[in-house]
RNA sequence: GUCGCUAUAGUCUAGAGGCCUAGGACAACAGAUUCUCAUUCUGUGAACACGGGUUCGAAUCCCGUUAGCGACACCA
């Protein structure tokens, strides 16, 4: 059974628009695999959290379609699935590796600790743990039964990690460049290193999805799992979101927020589909999909390496006014991109022009001739209107295009605006003939 | 600084040694259609970061350089 998940941490007021895109693809190995996908929060540092960030990131995945079967809203057979309600487990499996001797109590100060890394650092060196508390074990275990602070430590065994990336292939690293990780916090809370390979194992989880940023602690995390004797998931590393200019995403420069896009009018089969084609491309070249096809046709084989610096903020665009939503008005379905566009461009028909967007003055006398002859049509349709206009060019003497803009801009105020016959029929005989007035 | 990941057009990408004088989509541009814009149709320009190898043959493999990104916390 193919079991993912994403461990989004709430230090956000909603989910980042990156989680998203990781969730997605999670979210379809697992259906794609008649697995399940689970949403565990990792809320283990208490200094960040944000009020109401958990509840509101849970709401906004649940509103694009990503349906956890597992989480906390709705438990499941490994609950909790809040990290913060799971410490005695945590504190039982340092304890387990201190026993074993792969990990080791530690009294340090963090003065100490920091003055360490300054001089590491002057040294031109890795700043790593100096391991000073490993070889006084029996004097730290006396401190902490006095009731000193202390946290776990991992010992990092001398070796050459090697595992395979889903994503990138064979990856290498050297432990001599690993620090002594501290897995048990002084507060209890574990560190995200032992708080994961934990759960992902008790979890069951199969396959490790996440941001690249993750990729240089795994080899911690397979060092976790050999001293547990645990057996491994796999692990695939996807490229971060970028801003257009490949830099880091930042609040400054685009919305981070999923919900952000969604409340700019960006419809959340868009995003999904967009964001699913970050990194990863349809194997037959399409471009416009629903979740459901891309559950289908979705392979992690597919997913490359180092893609998703795209630009966040356009979107794959208009097809979806067509494909997805029924618009109330037609006319303006196929001039929007974004929701959002429904209102400028439909304002018109609420409320008559306060200002002109070319000067109507000269205009004068064909629109008296427009005027009589709107006022002598029967069946006020676009189809009749629009005869009736041509008709009017005509005796007017002016081509069709400057007469249609000149109508155009007397009706609507604007010289861009949904079909001219078509909105007139929505208006009204009345409404268009007071506004040709009012000109 | 150290370790690691990555490098195809403006953008997102296809490409797993010969099928590549590198394909698609979006954008751009030009033309046709249209009462405006949009739509639709047709066409055009545009890329394998650089330098060395390996090979009969490299966008694809190896090495180096450069660049971008990530990581080096009792944050995730």
């Amino acid at each position: 059974m193919i079991r993912t998940r994403i461990a989004p941490s709430p230090t956000g007021k909603d989910v980042h628009i990156g989680s998203v895109a990781t969730a997605l693809m999670n979210y379809a190995w697992a259906k794609k695999n008649n697995g399940k996908f689970i949403i565990r929060i990792e809320d283990t540092d208490q200094s960040r959290l944000v009020p109401g960030g958990e509840k509101k990131m849970l709401t906004t995945l649940q509103e694009l379609g990503i349906i956890a079967d597992e989480s906390p809203l709705i438990g499941g057979p490994f609950a909790p699935y809040r990290q913060s309600e799971r410490l005695d487990i945590y504190k039982k499996y340092a304890q387990e590796l201190v026993e074993k001797g792969k990990a080791y109590y530690c009294t340090c100060t963090l003065e100490r600790l920091t003055e360490m890394r300054a001089k590491q650092q002057a040294e031109k060196k890795v700043p790593k743990y100096d391991r000073f508390c490993l070889s006084r074990q029996d004097e730290v275990k006396k401190q902490i039964e006095e009731g000193m602070k202390y946290v776990v430590r991992l010992l990092i065994p001398e070796t050459e990690i090697v595992f395979t990336d889903l994503i990138r292939g064979e990856v290498r690293f050297q432990s001599s460049n690993l620090d002594d990780q501290v897995l048990l916090k002084s507060d209890g809370f574990p560190t995200y290193h032992l708080g994961v390979v934990v759960d992902d194992h008790l979890m069951e989880i199969t396959h490790v999805m996440r941001g690249e940023e993750w990729l240089p602690s795994t080899p911690k995390h397979i060092i976790l799992y050999d001293a547990f004797g645990w057996e491994k998931p796999f692990f695939g590393h996807v490229s971060l979101l970028r801003n257009p200019d490949k830099s880091k995403l930042s609040k400054r420069k685009n919305p981070v927020w999923a919900s952000e896009y969604i409340e700019k009018g960006i419809f959340p089969e868009a995003l999904l589909n967009y964001l699913a084609l970050m990194g990863w491309s349809h194997p037959e070249g399409k471009d416009i999909f629903d979740l459901d096809e891309y559950i289908r046709v979705f392979d992690i084989k597919d997913v490359q390496t180092e893609k998703l610096k795209s630009k966040v903020v356009e979107y794959i665009g208009g097809e979806y006014n067509e494909k997805v939503i029924e618009m109330t008005i037609p006319l303006v379905r196929e001039r929007m991109k974004k929701l959002s566009e429904y209102i400028p461009l439909t304002e018109f028909l609420f409320k008559a022009p306060d200002a002109y967007e070319i000067p109507l003055e000269k205009y004068k006398d064909t629109l008296t001739k427009v005027i009589a002859k709107l006022e002598s049509i029967d069946a006020f349709n676009s189809l009749k209107i629009g005869e009736a206009m041509v008709d009017v060019a005509k005796e007017s003497g002016l081509k069709n295009s400057e007469f249609f803009q000149m109508l155009r801009v007397a009706i609507t105020g604007k010289k861009i605006s949904p079909p001219l016959n078509e909105s007139m029929e929505i208006l009204g005989k009345e409404e268009c003939i007071k506004r040709i007035k009012t000109v």
